[in-house]
DNA sequence: CTGATATCCTTAGGGGGTAAAGAGATAGCT
DNA sequence: AGCTATCTCTTTACCCCCTAAGGATATCAG
């Protein structure tokens, strides 16, 4: 499910994203005082998210949470998708914006790789904001700047640099998915890894009894042991997403060395 | 929308799955001749889905399609989460599994991994069934087999391997997302990334007039160009993922390299 | 012809998002 | 004080979704 922008009045949508103080301006209106806000309804909406999953957002549940019909938020916020750009772009606020202790910019991508891993696990239903066009709020450009600054250290011409972003960006993204994804589905089920495994497992043998000879790469890599997780603690596939991104986050740093190498830039770091 | 696979009953999910000419046995049982099919339903919602997108993925418009009602398809598919499976496992037919004539694993990985992006372009509903676990469908095992059997030539020990393709593999899958994205994003507002952008660019300057004194990286890089690009004939935003995608891949494939040379596999190739 | 069974339909129930209209509260103005 | 414009919030309603339940119809074995 992922969830697309709205694409409303754009100047409005600009201005909720960054309301300042501005909003805090003394009122001359007529009519009640506003008993919610735009505050109120974002934080009320991630609190849903967080907690029941995107799937679970609906303007009904948010509304409840704060003792009001579903309508009532209208007069805050133009509609779900302006609502979930507005809870995307206030829920960033999290991540950690300074790396200037980091010895070099391989540690301050480390680093920073591991913010937003931890990140999307406390959020998972950020992976389902759509990526497509961005949402140009205040704290997407805070969490850019703050990656293009380490990256910076490389030395790397700035176009190389935006597709450096760009790729660490998607790896990251695109591992959390995998390892949040895999969360959902066990609270979902009510099943662990290993519960759905050893069900699915006799079926996949019941259903394709040729399987090795169909598959014999894939067949061998097993007997190799590819698809065994030491620590057995841990879920089997969220096990599996943090290894991806361990080892997946090494060879893409090694490959912008190998970039920097090209470019002559071996000796300065930092 | 991420879309969640089906949990119903697995042994019937798994028998759907590898539903093979068992299917086509002669019928001696009571009741009317079946009008419609599992591939047939399969195959109307791919259309569905490949023309109008995720979104209008519904089993009305499947059933309307095939000239039954929505419950009509219950007959033969036990709920749209399956039938997500089977469109997810069906369509991975379309995707090349023979890369014997690389001359090596890079130039493999590379093929591959263009396949791959046209493929999703061509489905980009594809990247919104989730991956939390897999589905275990049979082309699905056959994509797999065909993307190890092309990484053996890194010589690679298996465990590491299993890593790089889940990396590869989220790399391409990310980046897709991001260009297939924007395309839907094109479609549904009509509005190219350019119109958009005209639009959205000044509302930020209203909005944000200090701007540069709030993102000096940000600034300094777009002064150094890094936003531009050359090729005006192609979108803006699917032109940045294409580049990115090459970018990026020439970084893995790079860091893949280095892992080689770590484990001083640097000699042999192929 | 009878009974069993399979296909497909209609109906209905429980979710969504949100347009329209109205009730009630509150400000400034006369 | 009363009036009126305006704002908040609710109710109702419409259209969409998935799918459970039950019924009509067609087709087989006996």
């Amino acid at each position: 499910m992922v969830v697309f922008a709205g694409q409303g009045d754009a100047r409005r949508s600009m201005a909720l994203l960054w309301r300042g103080a501005q909003s805090q301006e003394v009122r001359t209106t007529p009519g009640p005082k506003p008993g919610l806000s735009v505050d109120a309804i974002v934080d009320a909406a991630i609190a849903v998210a967080d907690e029941e999953g995107m799937a679970a957002l609906s303007m009904r549940a948010v509304g409840e949470r704060l003792g009001r019909t579903a309508m009532a938020l209208y007069t805050y916020v133009p509609g779900k998708g302006e609502l979930v750009d507005l809870m995307y772009d206030r829920v960033l606020v999290e991540l950690p914006t300074d790396y200037a202790d980091a010895a070099d910019w391989r540690e301050g991508v480390t680093a920073w790789a591991h913010d937003c891993w931890a990140f999307y696990l406390r959020h998972p239903w950020v992976l389902q904001v759509s990526q497509a066009r961005p949402v140009l709020g205040p704290n997407e450009y805070v969490v850019l700047e703050a990656v293009v600054r380490i990256l910076y250290g490389t030395g790397l011409p700035a176009a190389t640099l935006r597709r450096v972003v760009g790729t660490l960006f998607h790896f990251v993204r695109g591992i959390a998915s995998t390892a949040a994804e895999a969360r959902q589905a066990a609270a979902a089920t009510g099943m662990s890894d290993d519960d759905w495994w050893f069900t699915r497992s006799p079926l996949l043998q019941e259903v394709a009894p040729d399987f090795a000879e169909r598959f014999p790469v894939l067949t061998r890599m097993e007997r190799e042991g590819a698809f065994r997780n030491e620590d057995e603690s841990v879920p089997y596939l969220e096990q599996e997403a943090r290894e991806t991104f361990a080892a997946g986050l090494g060879v893409i740093l090694d490959g912008i060395e190998a970039a920097r190498r090209r470019a002559g830039l071996t000796e300065t770091a930092g």
